[in-house]
DNA sequence: ACGGCGC
């Protein structure tokens, strides 16, 4: 299966899982992982039965498009679906939708030139296509989660990882090294932030979080709609909340925005004397 | 517990 060259012991073994996540639709078991290594990051989708296993590899930045796809057989009616491709980095994902007696069926090929073509299939689900509407919410999870929530085993000594260049064949050429101008966890974490349990509303990724300034909370949100990804801070106090929606292209400048207050007024900020002051300087590139 | 695909 994995057959490697050079000794390096695995296709994408060696990679760092960013993010995992399964899904069942009637008997099949869909895993989702996406992983980076050094030329960048994938999702790596697989269809496990009893008997097989399939898997695609997704460039990073074809995420989005599976999820746009996926919305567009979700959403389009049986009669008025198309088959459609998908050209990314060096490979073309076919969808077509097929049917049969045991229901309707999206299949997903890759074909590329280095790998024999794969393929999944994805049932529609008995209502609603809600087998694939369940795939297309992963898919949204993933993207959403992809662009902002760095996750702690992310190395910010890329060192490590440095000798591990193509180390993997999983990913196909042309890879985007996507990784440089990314906000650090660190970043994006405020002190005296306390983790919320999962609040109101679908599209909440379990990002969300929470700070205390005097009476008021201020809960942040990440979010999506059909403009796009955005943050949503929400003041609460009392029964009151009023919300700003922040497109996540302009997280950057807000961020340093607020830097900007916190080192003109740091002197009158509590608890920001001495050795505890901690400057926010915006992040170099 | 399916079963599609494609060899």
């Amino acid at each position: 299966m994995e057959g490697n060259s050079g000794g390096t012991g695995g296709g994408g073994g060696n990679d760092v899982e960013l993010l995992c996540k399964t899904l069942q639709v009637e008997h099949k078991l869909f895993y989702f992982d996406l992983k980076e290594n050094p030329r960048g990051r994938y999702l790596k989708i697989s269809e496990k039965t009893s008997a097989t296993r399939s898997t695609i590899i997704v460039p990073f930045d074809g995420i989005s498009w599976f999820l746009d796809l996926f919305n567009y057989y979700v959403n389009s009616d049986k009669q008025d679906v198309f088959s459609k491709e998908l050209q990314l980095d060096s490979k073309v994902f076919y969808f077509d939708v097929g049917e049969n007696r045991r229901g309707r069926f999206l299949k997903v090929s890759e074909a590329s030139v280095s790998r024999n073509r794969s393929t999944i299939i994805v049932p529609a689900g008995s209502a609603r296509d809600e087998g694939w509407a369940a795939f297309r919410n992963i898919l949204a999870e993933i993207n959403e989660a992809s662009r902002l929530f760095i996750l702690p085993n992310q190395q910010q000594n890329s060192e490590a990882s440095e000798r591990l260049v193509g180390l993997s064949d999983d990913v196909g050429a042309g890879f985007i090294s996507g990784h440089s101008s990314q906000p650090t966890a660190s970043d994006l974490t405020v002190d005296r932030t306390i983790d919320l349990p999962p609040p109101d509303e679908i599209g909440n990724l379990g990002v969300s979080k929470v700070i205390r300034a005097d009476q008021k909370r201020f809960f942040f949100d990440l979010g999506s709609n059909n403009r796009g990804h955005f943050l949503r801070i929400s003041e609460v106090a009392g029964s009151d909340r009023s919300s700003i929606i922040l497109p996540l292209s302009g997280l950057k400048q807000f961020y340093e925005m607020v830097g900007h207050f916190v080192e003109i007024t740091k002197d009158r900020i509590e608890g920001m004397a001495g050795a505890n002051v901690r400057t926010v300087d915006p992040p170099q590139r």
